[in-house]
DNA sequence: TTAGCTGCAAATAGTTTGCAGTTTT
DNA sequence: AAAACTGCAAACTATTTGCAGCTAA
């Protein structure tokens, strides 16, 4: 791992190179669209409009769900970040990772973690050959499963899809 | 591929089974769900609730859209369909197929596929490692891209997640 | 200036749910 | 008979959209 900065270090660098990406695209740089950036990078994970909401709110109390809406689906037009359609839940969420990787979900307790193995790209490969597809590069895999915390704490009774947190 | 059979004695026999487990979990078997599974069978690939309501429609023309949805969800528990929830797709589609394999949609035509190779295999267990959850064996893959058709037409000239077709 | 963005509110629509009557076992 | 299922309609809610006023460039 290559913790070479500190993280508020790197979020700043990720939130910079967002705006100037919007920048190029010939997009405004408005406040609101910075606060929305920086929400969704210290998010640090998978945030939905939900949470970014929530987060930008303390900077822009006036700001509305569909602001954060527009901005989110620009990010994404930009390639800057993916949507992760994850069953069983109610919000779509968002992954400021858009290298090939395997995002595992937990199915109680709804945890997501990004997971990084050579075997995704021999996966990319060979789906690509045998389909004759070209495939989008930013690969938003979903696996689903308990994750080791909740396997410890026997909370995975049921083997269903069951919606238990989010 | 074994094709030993016709696809209609192929179908009726999963349609058997799926009825066999309805009844095994205590489930009745009303005239309804019978026309429902064999539906979901027959559709052949990868169904909607409501391209499932138009087909057994046709037999039930009464039916109503929640029942179709009730057994959809009772075959889903019992494991003998999966949901695949794909991004810019209005309506949730299910898999007849339950063993690990990857579904692959055109973005552009909104065609899906299912492909099966080694490399799934090698992904859920370097996942599983990495990890540390216990993975659902049913792993409802899906990756995006512009199928063969598709890119032979040309229709791919927009690289963004639109909805074009379905 | 002016095209683009924000915020508010209303609309959209897939899916879920409550309930009364019916049916399988 | 009893629990389960069906069908209808109403409810739910995440997301989208229209529009008037603001604002970055």
């Amino acid at each position: 791992m290559s913790n070479l900065a500190p993280a508020s270090a790197r979020y700043e660098q990720t939130v910079q190179r967002f705006l100037d990406e919007l920048e190029q695209a010939g997009k405004r740089k408005t406040p609101q669209r910075a606060a929305i950036c920086r929400a969704v990078v210290e998010s640090g994970g998978h945030p939905t409009v939900a949470e970014i909401y929530q987060r930008v709110t303390r900077s822009f109390p006036m700001i509305s769900q569909a602001t954060v809406y527009n901005t989110v689906d620009t990010l994404r037009e930009l390639g800057l970040i993916i949507r992760l359609d994850i069953a069983n839940h109610d919000h779509t969420h968002y992954d400021v990772v858009t290298e090939p990787h395997v995002n595992v979900v937990c199915r109680y307790c709804g945890a997501i973690i990004d997971v990084y193995d050579p075997s995704v790209d021999a996966l990319l490969e060979a789906v690509a050959g045998r389909s004759g597809f070209s495939l989008s590069p930013e690969a938003g895999l979903i696996l689903y499963g308990i994750c080791p915390h909740c396997l410890t704490r026997g909370n995975h009774a049921r083997g269903d899809g069951s919606s238990p947190a989010e």
